[in-house]
DNA sequence: TTCGGTGCAAATCGTTTGCAATGAG
DNA sequence: CTCATTGCAAACGATTTGCACCGAA
C-alpha cells in the first residue's frame, strides 16, 4: 500500500538524514558533502523555496556548490519524499521541505503574491474516496486556490 | 461578488463569442480574423490542449497564423474566462476550453500519462468555506491528484 | 488615419545536460 | 581502483518580445 503522501514527515533532522542515506544506498548513489549540506540547509528552511533561492542562500555559506548540484539534489529529495514540488503560479517550481510540517495546501493572492496555508481533513478524505472510485493509487497532489486576499480584494485592478 | 469560477460556462459558441467581443471592446482591443479563428477552433476542442498542440492544429487549417498570436490569444481567453490554464505535470501549460463543460479537476497517471476528470461538489463547498475563513476571494483553483491508474498500479517501476 | 495586431526571428529564463576532472566507497 | 558526482558552460524548450509592416475601427 503506497502511502508516501500520508506518512508522517520525519520529526528530526537525524531521521530525515537516515531516510536520505537509505535512499541513496538502495540506489547505489553516493553521499557527498554537497548532498549532505543541501539536505541539512533545505530541511531547516522555514518555508518553500525555489531552486534559485535555495542556490543563492547556500552559495553564501559555501560558494563551491554549483547550480546543477542544487537542482539534482532537489530532485533526489523529491524522489525520497523529503521535498515536495509546488507549482505556485509563477514560472518557477518551488520546493517545500517535508520535515516536521503537517501536510497543507495553498491560497495564493494574485495581486500581492501573499501565500497562505490551509488544511482540511475532509478534503483529504474526499480525495481518497475519489481515487478509490477510479481505482487509482495516489502518491501526491497539488491544490492551490487563486484569488485576492483580504488586503487586496477591494483594490482597483 | 466575484464568481467567475462559479458562473456557468457559455453553452453556445455564439454566447462565447459575445463574451469575447465584449471583453475586447471593454479593453479597446480589436477583433481580428486570427482571434476569431483561434476562439472558434479552441472552443470546439474536445479537451485541454497545450499552446503548441493548438498552434499545430490551427496551422494546418490556416498556415498564416503565427505562434505568438496563438499564445497572445490564449492569454486573452484566459483573462475573460473562456480558457482555463492547467499545469498538468509536464513542462508545458495546458488550456482547457470553458465551454459547455462542467468544472472538474484531474487525476494524472505518472506512468502512462492518462488523465481522468473528477468532480465533487463537497470539495468545491469546502474550498468556499476555507476562503471565507481567510477572508479570501477565490477566482479559480488548480487541483491535480498524481499517482498510478488501474492499469499501471501493479507494474514494476 | 490611428494605433493595436501580426508574423517572424531573436531574446528570455528556468532547468537540464555534456564533459573532463574529482573523490566516495 | 571504479564509476558516480561535481562545476561549468553550453544546450534546451516553452514562452515572450522587438520590430516593421498591416489592417480594424
Amino acid at each position: 500500500m503506497e502511502q508516501s503522501k500520508f506518512a508522517a514527515p520525519p520529526d528530526s533532522i537525524e531521521k530525515a538524514r537516515e531516510i536520505f542515506e537509505k535512499y541513496l544506498q538502495q540506489k547505489a548513489l553516493r553521499l557527498t558533502p554537497q548532498r549532505r549540506f543541501i539536505l541539512d540547509y533545505f530541511l531547516q528552511a522555514e518555508w518553500h523555496l525555489s531552486a534559485e533561492e535555495l542556490y543563492q542562500r547556500i552559495r553564501k555559506l559555501d560558494p563551491n556548490i554549483g547550480y546543477s548540484t542544487v537542482y539534482r539534489t532537489l530532485k533526489l529529495l523529491g524522489d525520497c519524499h523529503l521535498a515536495r514540488e509546488l507549482p505556485l503560479g509563477d514560472e518557477r517550481l518551488h520546493f517545500e521541505p517535508m520535515y516536521k510540517v503537517q501536510h497543507h495546501d495553498h491560497l495564493i493572492c494574485k495581486r500581492c503574491g501573499k501565500i497562505m496555508e490551509f488544511y482540511r481533513q475532509q478534503i483529504e478524505d474526499l480525495q481518497q474516496e475519489i481515487c478509490a472510485e477510479y481505482n487509482f493509487v495516489p502518491t501526491h497532489h497539488n491544490h492551490e486556490i487563486y484569488g485576492y486576499c483580504s488586503s487586496c480584494k477591494g483594490v482597483e485592478n
